[in-house]
RNA sequence: UGACCCAUGGUGUAACGGCAGCACUAGUGAUUUUGGUUCACUUAGCCCAGGUUCGAAUCCUGGUGGGUCAACCA
């Protein structure tokens, strides 16, 4: 049996996706001398996402796979919409996934000098040109995807008339929009991007690193390429709408003549139940529909934080839905579950009432308080127990007692038992309804003193088993239920005349205030509220961010809101919930 | 009606010419002091048509379907 399963192992060990196939083909032939250098380059003009996340996990990943080097590059060629606020949270998001770029932070504005440089050398070979057209004009002789464009008539002037021009477009001289430089390639071309593209504009803005140093700047195509051969990448991956730009990508490397590396593309990551566009996140933000980045219903990297995932759980998820070039749809519930799977492991239980219905246990002792032990997390013994006070009056989930309950209903009604976790069984007695709407005020109970959890009698077979607080020591805390953002699978997916934004799910927040046993002041008032200054960090603050199980509800993890005075806590996601299935049935 | 890319269960991803596997989802059952977890099982797939081959998801040709490209954005 075992000589059958080895080879069965290594084969799914060696399955590769198809960039790593490509990178150890390279190394197999010495390709770069089997070096491999990655990056992650964005622009720095919002925030991350978790289609982001998908890019930084697989360039951080092959970089530490082929121990190799990934590189943070910001592409930063554009100061109108570029802004250092964006590189702060992008530094911090990338640092919080877990991953490190070392002493290599890099800026595609660090190698301005050398990219003006290589603008000289095309305009020397006669490869480019500076054209006096409008952006208009530009437009309109670029031609369509199915018809040629028409050359300029500014295509023919002199590699001196260009040099001169072009080194005044640095000086200042002319205004906005007046020139460009463009590549001298091919106005016939069926690919658009070698259609005599544009290099350098001329911006007289202020750069958020250069300042006012330059009124030049190049074009995402003149920088992108050369600054990965600057920076010695081996393999540069971004997404397949730049598939098209690759024949460019490679014109300017062999024009120049400088190091190659090699683009590659691969498929975008879309959720469902979500949009990724930076434009309708910003929307969003900007409309009000959310309460900005952060909002835990975002699909950004700072919303997830905040909602509660861990870093962990966002790179297995990355790791899960794996890499390919086909468009892809992933189900929300692969990212859900594999949330689940890591707090599962790792979050405290807690016992948290959310909806609350008053039990009076009739038998028990007026005045007493007994200590019951609790398992912080069956999944981890070294967890250890805590203790949780039992007393007469309790509180259990409205949703948890039925009057004239179905067959498959497991738990309190009356004349049934049911176990009070880590308590005693009980035996609900009657209900004590509101004479005036009928609305159940109280369950009267009896408890049976045997059954205390440890004693031989606990371990009476019985139906179901509640979470529950005890009234007067429960701590009262403002809960965050979230839900997805959408109502449709695919909210870009819009039928005659509506937008995304008409899918927006009414009831993607409910907020609610329940009630959480005594230990979760010692669990989360003294690290978290305690502690001076809370930041979106992750880090710095403790507490903020602690993730709990209350049992049988779901995970929920501390919101930075949370005052000395009032707990407010994040639900991430429910736990898997069968019983609502068995429900929904009927 | 141009060029380029893509096509495997509901979703995502494997297979390197030799029995179509894994994960999520859905369903069934067992265990369970969480209707959680865990475990077992079930449903369900190679876009179509030709060709090459002893043998095709895989190679070739042609369809079909989907995507990308016409910012002085990235």
């Amino acid at each position: 049996m075992e000589d059958t399963k080895i080879p069965e192992e290594e084969k799914a060990a060696r399955s590769l996706n198809f960039i790593e196939e490509i990178i150890e083909e390279d190394i197999r032939t010495g390709v770069n001398d089997g070096r491999v250098h990655t990056r992650f380059p964005p622009e720095p003009n919002g925030y991350l996402h978790i289609g982001h996340a998908k890019s930084i996990c697989l360039n951080f990943g092959l970089g530490k796979k082929y121990n190799g080097k990934t590189n943070l590059r910001f592409d930063d060629t554009n100061p109108v919409k570029e802004d250092v606020e964006y590189v702060d949270s992008i530094m911090e998001d990338v640092r919080w996934l877990g991953f490190d770029w070392e002493e290599r932070l890099f800026y595609a504005s660090d190698y301005f000098e050398q990219l003006y440089g290589y603008a000289l050398i095309l305009i020397r070979k006669e490869k480019a040109y500076v054209c006096d057209m409008t952006a208009e004009e530009i437009g309109e002789t670029r031609g369509t995807p199915t018809r040629p464009g028409k050359e300029s008539i500014y295509r023919s002037r002199t590699v001196d008339e260009n040099l001169d021009l072009f080194s005044r477009m640095r000086a200042g001289e002319f205004p906005d929009g007046s020139r460009v430089l463009r590549a001298k390639i091919d106005m016939g071309s069926p690919n658009m991007h070698m259609r005599d593209p544009v290099l350098y504009r001329i911006l007289h803005a202020h750069h958020h690193r250069t300042g006012d140093q330059w009124c030049i700047y190049p074009m995402y195509d003149f920088a992108h390429g050369q600054s990965d051969s600057i920076e010695r990448i081996t393999h540069s991956i971004c997404t397949l709408e730049f598939e098209v730009h690759r024949p460019l990508y490679d014109w300017f490397i062999r024009e120049i003549g400088i190091y190659v590396p090699r683009q590659i593309e691969f498929a975008r990551l879309n959720v469902t139940y979500t949009v990724m566009s930076k434009r309708k996140l910003l929307e969003l933000v900007r409309d009000g529909n959310v309460s900005g980045w952060d909002d835990p219903r975002m699909p950004t990297i700072c919303g997830l934080r905040r909602r509660g995932f861990t870093p962990e759980s966002i790179r297995n998820f990355a790791e899960t839905i794996g890499v390919a070039k086909r468009d892809n749809v992933i189900d929300v519930s692969l990212l859900e579950f594999c949330v689940r799977e890591d707090l599962n492991k790792r979050a405290n239980r807690l016992m948290a009432v959310m909806n609350p219905m008053k039990v009076i246990i009739d038998n028990y002792p007026e005045d007493l308080v007994e200590e019951m032990e609790c398992v912080n997390n069956p999944e981890d013994e070294l967890k250890g127990k805590r203790k949780m006070p039992f007393s007469k009056t309790l509180f259990i989930e409205r949703d948890d007692f039925m009057e004239d309950p179905p067959n498959k209903f497991f738990r309190l009604a009356p004349g049934r038992e049911v176990r009070l976790k880590a308590a005693y069984i009980i035996r609900c007695e009657r209900a004590v309804k509101d004479p005036g709407t009928g609305e159940i005020t109280e369950i009267h109970c009896t408890y049976d003193p045997q059954t205390r959890s440890g004693m031989p009698e606990s371990n009476r077979k019985v139906k179901g088993t509640l979470h529950w607080v005890s009234e007067k020591h429960a701590i009262k805390a403002e809960i965050r239920l979230y839900d997805r953002l959408f109502t449709k699978e695919n909210p870009d997916d819009n039928e005659e005349g509506k937008t995304y934004k008409d899918y927006l799910n009414p009831d993607s927040l409910k907020v609610i205030t329940a009630w959480i046993e005594p230990a979760v002041l010692s669990a989360v008032i003294e690290p978290a509220v305690k502690t001076a200054g809370y930041t979106t960090s992750g880090s710095s603050a403790a507490g903020i961010f602690d993730k709990y199980q209350f049992e049988r509800t779901g995970y929920f993890s501390v919101d930075k809101d949370s005052t000395p005075e009032k707990l407010v806590f994040n639900r991430v996601v429910p736990l898997k919930d069968s019983w609502s299935k068995v429900e929904k049935v009927k």
